[in-house]
RNA sequence: GAGGGAGUAGCCAAGCGGCCAACGGCGCGGGUCUUAAGAACCCGUCCCGUAGGGGUUCCGGGGUUCGAAUCCCCGCUCCCUCACCA
């Protein structure tokens, strides 16, 4: 059941924000210098805004709004990463062109935006899938090829038999309970076709590739200095890359010399097997006359994981480089051909995956490492040579089977580093020190470094995306499209039962090579829409740039991007490549700047009843619905203000109608304020009546101490709320804000108010709440005369250095103090509360403590005046422990006016005088019990 | 298995060396307002206590420190990423 709307969101909604379109407040100029540069990752316009979307942006906005109210000039863009598969699907499905469709999403997109209030400089709007902009991709991909990094080589990828094509990873569906989830580059991933459903092969066709893996080193050493990252994006980025490092060593074989890797060539002599992977080249040439090994090799699963380690033995011999012993090969499943180098030395003593290969193919296991405590108590010589070497060496510790320090390498293999036995000559080097002696020793044997990470597939057989700007030349082989006749645009789209539309094309495959002239054909692959948002937020800086991508001074102002919210989903693909984008650019000298995103934040998920919203699932609450219902503001608050920008929390319907029910309250009172504010003007009848019991201030309005209280505490909601807007802590900014407009409520409902300060505590409040609930917070400022737009208004300042906090909790504490009093002694009527401040020789000891070196009996005493106060002062500074020492603290006349302000919420909620006094003017025992941040309280019975 | 993160009162969730018996929200209890309900607002919500006190807490166990929810070590549990990675 709906009740009625008290306020009418969808006018006041559009109403605004015709106005900031008419005000062009969320314009960047071009001339800015060093804007604050606020980005949402750009999302893929898929139709509709879902609530996703709407956290990600609603964070941005607000911290963007945030900036532009303090006067900083604000870069909030927003665009369409609009290339990709499932705008071909759509396109096929509704029989229509997928940049039709696609554009159609877009304006819904926007127009969704623009009704939730983003403040977006929609002049700086880019679209990925126009020539405008993809031609900087061509571009781009020129500029990369030139340097080097651009190549064309032989690629696994998917090849789908019945299709007759090349799928994209994403083409490829997971088999029985597997999500397909995007794993871009490589491929040789286990699945099944998306079209008609035959398992996917791998082939090696050539590809163009990104070569990222020049970059390795530096993205990965870079990562320490993303100060402002989340750990587990950079810790997810450095296990991408996967830098290893060991040493590659060769085995000799009937075929020639085997290379492999390893990081532990100190288990050299332990090496009882070699395996190769079963498409390693040598295990072909071995196959190659013996079918029935062929057959036996075929029928490993390369793909099979886990369980058991199936393999074959070949019949054939390595020689270990390092005790020429011969030990048989195998072909095993568990040995992959992308990682290392297909082959590998099994030393079964000293590796656990080795060990269970060794025990299920009964193969010698023989140790060559021990614990090096085991080797000292033996009165083995250890030799002591702990040279170091190799990264990434740990020390010996007792993990990995060790047991006492002697291990059984039969049960289990002994995988910690130790000290070389049964290894020749090397016996009692460390672990680490053998690495580097067997290196120097052997020839074959080299230190090396290896990646996880492989270069960047980028070519993508379908249509929508950027062509790649080359021709193929019988004669001259790929050139590249020169400059001037970028961008290679993509023709009209034809749909294909099978396979890559761009080849069906005639007019766009037949060319002439730019080279030579004579009759070639276009390149008809794509790139990957990766490559589209590796740069996308430079484009940002100059969008409409025709003769570069982006205007490189500008960008080198304006970038990096000061705060990059999106979601953890991309955390490696997205943002490393992005991060290798700018390194190349900036060694291009297109820019001077190396990292693109200064500060990251994943923006957690929005939940419905604890799962993951999802049209699949069907529980899915949508923006529209609830934009339709609540309006903008409401929505907008209650996301910002039921969590941080990082956790994860549950849609409530609860929840939604308090922060409506908020906005409405919020609403009315602005509006009686204006109107009360023409009525009674000049109708300042006494109504005493509240103020008589008031015991500090004269009971002037405007100078009694509850509006003095309200004057401060609007202050120290500024203070506060300020501090949590720069620290992304949105929630409690919005929570600072709310308690101020409730305590204007309480002001206003006991009795007369200062209009001043009244008005001034509302317009602070609208101020504080204008990032997140815009529309809402224009219609106050609006009603209440505000000059121009909040949008454009200054950040409030709180007025004076108060010690908001501190006097926010002596007020607290004091208030709690009281009702504990109460609670505990059983006073169900007191008539009188008197409340004295420390006495200043208090104030002026503790300050003494403070100083002082850790004797604050001391520090006091050698004061000549407090030392006249004997026994008491001593006492005093006795009771004086480091934590107190080291707090904040009032002077005495702070703490008398911060209590004096606040007496009346004592005396309101107890219906009772209230005193507060300095100690001077109470009775001195009374005062004697008072101290620094702890006034003395008695409490008289009626 | 490797790497990252987390375990806080009934629940969610801050805090990350002293101001912490520990913010805030939900739930629950009391109160104000109201014809009533709801909303809103105020108070309470580990135990004991007839004056602001005391006791026992922040996964478990050790340790560092004058002082630890906060730092270090060990263990347990959970989440995420990568993974038969040589």
């Amino acid at each position: 059941m709906q009740h009625e709307h008290a306020y009418d969101h969808a006018a006041i909604e559009s109403r605004w924000q015709a106005r900031w379109a008419d005000a062009d407040v969320y314009r960047m100029p071009d001339n800015a210098t060093d804007p604050a540069y606020v980005l949402s990752m750009f999302p893929y316009p898929s139709g509709d805004l879902h609530m996703g979307h709407v956290r990600n942006y609603t964070i941005t906005d607000a911290y963007a709004r945030y900036q532009r109210m303090c006067g900083e000039q604000v870069l909030h863009p927003m665009g369409w990463d609009s290339f990709g598969l499932p705008a071909e699907n759509a396109a096929i499905e509704r029989e229509t062109h997928p940049r039709e469709w696609t554009l159609d999403c877009i304006d819904t997109m926007r127009d969704q935006m623009q009704r939730m209030g983003f403040g977006i400089d929609w002049e700086r709007e880019i679209t990925t899938c126009e020539p405008e902009y993809y031609r900087w991709n061509q571009w781009l991909f020129k500029r990369f090829h030139e340097a080097g990094l651009a190549e064309r080589k032989g690629g696994e990828v998917n090849w789908c038999r019945s299709c007759e094509t090349v799928l994209a990873d994403e083409q490829v569906e997971g088999e029985a309970g597997e999500t397909p989830e995007e794993s871009h580059g490589d491929g040789g991933a286990a699945g099944v076709c998306w079209r008609c459903g035959t398992p996917v092969e791998t082939r090696t066709l050539d590809q163009w590739f990104l070569r990222i893996t020049e970059y390795a080193d530096e993205l990965l050493d870079a990562i320490d200095d993303l100060e402002g990252w989340p750990e587990n994006v950079k810790g997810m980025q450095r296990n991408w890359i996967g830098r290893q490092k060991g040493a590659t060593v060769e085995f000799d074989t009937a075929y020639g010399p085997v290379e492999v890797f390893t990081t532990r060539l100190d288990t050299l002599y332990g090496a009882t097997f070699f395996a190769l992977a079963p498409n390693h080249g040598v295990t072909r040439e071995i196959v190659a006359d013996d079918p029935d090994l062929a057959a036996a090799v075929d029928d490993l699963d390369s793909a099979a994981d886990g369980e058991g380690k199936r393999g074959v033995f070949t019949g054939e011999h390595a020689i270990n480089p390092a005790t020429g012993e011969k030990i048989p090969i195998y072909v095993a499943e568990f040995v992959l051909a992308d990682v290392g180098t297909g082959a590998l030395m099994g030393v079964p003593g000293h590796d656990e995956r080795d060990h269970e290969f060794a025990v299920e193919h009964d193969i010698e296991i023989r140790q060559v490492v021990a614990p090096a405590e085991a080797v000292a108590g033996d009165g083995a010589d250890a030799n002591g040579d702990e040279t170091g070497g190799v990264e990434g060496d740990g020390e010996a510790d007792d993990t990995g089977g060790a047991d006492g320090g002697r291990v059984d390498v039969r049960e289990a293999a002994y995988t910690a580093d130790g000290v070389l036995v049964n290894s020749g000559e090397y016996d009692g080097l460390s672990s680490a020190a053998a690495r580097d002696r067997l290196v120097e020793n052997l020839d074959s044997a080299a230190h090396e470094v290896q990646y996880r990470l492989r270069d960047w597939l980028i070519s993508r057989q379908r249509y929508w995306g950027t062509p790649i700007p080359v021709v193929h030349c019988p004669d001259c082989g790929p050139v590249l499209v020169p400059d001037e006749e970028l961008p290679v645009e993509l023709p009209e789209f034809v749909p294909t039962p099978t396979g890559n539309p761009l080849e069906e094309v005639e007019s766009f495959v037949h060319t002439e090579c730019p080279d030579c002239g004579a009759p070639a054909h276009r390149e008809t692959d794509t790139m990957d829409t990766f490559v589209d948002s590796s740069w996308y937020f430079l484009r940002f800086v100059s969008p409409h740039s025709e003769d570069a991508p982006f205007d490189t001074e500008r960008a080198t102002d304006w970038l990096p991007v000061d705060r990059y919210v999106g979601g953890v989903e991309h955390a490696v693909m997205h943002l490393l490549y992005a991060r290798f984008f700018m390194r190349v650019l900036d060694d291009l000298g297109l820019l001077g700047v190396e990292e693109p995103f200064e500060r990251l934040t994943n923006h957690g998920m929005v939940l419905l009843d604890d799962a993951k919203m999802s049209k699949s699932k069907g529980n899915v609450v949508s923006p529209e619905e609830i934009l339709e219902q609540y309006g903008a503001d409401t929505a907008r608050l209650f996301m910002m203000g039921v969590a941080g920008p990082e956790t994860e929390f549950n849609w409530t319907e609860r929840g939604v109608r308090s922060s409506h029910a908020f906005l409405e309250r919020l609403l009315e009172t602005a509006r009686g304020s204006a109107s009360e504010a023409t009525e009674a003007r000049g109708t300042d009848e006494a109504s005493e009546e509240s103020t008589t019991g008031e015991t500090n201030g004269t009971g002037e309005v405007g100078e009694r101490p509850i509006d003095e209280y309200v004057a401060r505490e609007t202050d120290a909601a500024v203070a506060a709320a300020t501090a949590d807007y720069e620290a992304f802590r949105f929630d409690d900014a919005l929570r600072e804000a709310r308690s101020l407009v409730s305590l204007l409520g309480r002001y206003r409902d006991r009795g007369p108010t200062d209009h001043d300060v009244f008005e001034r505590g509302l317009r602070t409040a609208i101020e504080l709440l204008a990032p997140v609930v815009p529309h809402v917070a224009e219609e106050c400022w609006d009603v209440l005369g505000g000059d121009g737009l909040v949008a454009a208004a200054d950040w409030p300042t709180p007025t004076g250095d108060a010690a908001y906090e501190a006097e926010r909790r002596l007020v607290e504490n004091t208030r709690e103090d009281v009702r504990h009093i109460l609670d505990v002694a059983g006073i169900d009527d007191p008539e009188t509360i008197e409340v004295v401040v420390a006495p200043d020789w208090k104030h002026r000891a503790l300050e003494l403590a403070s100083e002082g070196d850790g004797d604050a009996v001391g520090a006091v005493m050698a004061d000549p005046e407090l030392r006249e106060r004997g026994e008491a002062a001593a006492e005093f500074a006795k009771s004086l422990d480091a934590s107190y020492l080291s707090g904040e603290h009032l002077s005495p006349d702070r703490e008398f006016e911060a209590l004096s302000r606040a007496a009346w919420l004592v005396r309101e909620e107890f219906d009772t005088d209230v005193r507060v006094e300095r100690a001077a003017d109470a009775d001195e025992e009374l005062a004697g019990r008072a101290r620094p941040d702890r006034p003395a309280i008695e409490i008289y019975e009626a």
